[in-house]
DNA sequence: ATTTAATTGATATTAAATCTCAATTTCAAT
DNA sequence: ATTGAAATTGAGATTTAATATCAATTAAAT
């Protein structure tokens, strides 16, 4: 099924379904953990077949993009930091379009999460949560 | 204000205050944007005053485990994926004792993240919830 | 002032991710 | 089945963020 979606998905693109995406794909739904690409490399060996470290790299980006996989862990080129003493807690909104950045608060949402947590008998102390799509200006620039 | 906090932070660790963590101090907090670490290096030599590299990134992490100071951005050493064909979205908490990774959905959660974002005028498109803390088997180990 | 332990910075190192490019493979058209 | 254009591969080079090394320097307590 999802080799089906990869398929279509590529075809769209005008690019080939070849033996080495057919493998990353395969391994990549052969679990329900998460993973990292180096480990994803050494269990492609490991199952016999064959496809190189770049085409690993390469391929998790098709899927990604495809829809098929998610990062787990949003990362940009390096760290990012805020001093946040004399800021009170908030989380982020960011703008796919033209990158604004709007930083909100909503005591609710903190309540919330809070009920959750103990919900799944865990405390929590930190969250980041940051919400991806589009602003206001960027909407209606379409 | 926030210079005594550090001060009496990194006096319980028996670490010392010098010329050269006070520029890096300053300098993140004289301004309220995000900022990386490469550009805040550059922005210390700008200023007058002098932090190699090496003391930037070194005064960073301090300054994170002192609380002043967030990463934006929680990066594992690399990348980390799953896929989500056949899993419907879902949030993580991660335990900071074990590692152990909890996977929780909330519709309401969900529902009152759309009705923030409308609020702001964004439509959110994807978003990732991180919490950290610990779990219930890490808790009663202590 | 002396002593001791921490700190600095230039440089080396590590490691994730991307780039390069000649050789190979795919696939649609003959 | 052959051909040819275009995409893909993989080994290795490159890039770049971040950390580690270590001799020289500095902080701060006595
Ligand atoms: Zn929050
Ligand atoms: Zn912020
Ligand atoms: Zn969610
Ligand atoms: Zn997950």
């Amino acid at each position: 099924m999802e080799s089906k979606i990869f398929q279509s998905f590529l075809g769209e693109k005008g690019l080939k379904l070849t033996k080495e995406r057919i493998a990353v794909l395969k391994e990549v739904f052969s679990s329900h953990e998460h993973f990292e690409p180096e480990e994803l490399y050494l269990r492609i060996k490991d199952s016999g077949s064959k496809a190189s470290r770049a085409s690993v790299y390469r391929t998790l980006n098709l899927l990604v993009e495809s829809g098929l996989v998610e990062k787990v862990t949003r990362t940009e080129k390096s760290n990012v930091y805020e001093h946040t003493f004399g800021h009170s807690h908030h989380d982020h909104m960011i703008c796919n379009g033209c990158g604004k950045i709007i930083e909100f608060y909503s005591e609710k949402l903190e309540a919330l999460q809070n009920e959750i947590c103990r919900g799944n008998g865990f405390i929590g102390k930190t969250h980041t949560l940051e919400i991806r799509g589009n602003c206001e200006k960027c909407i209606k620039a379409k």
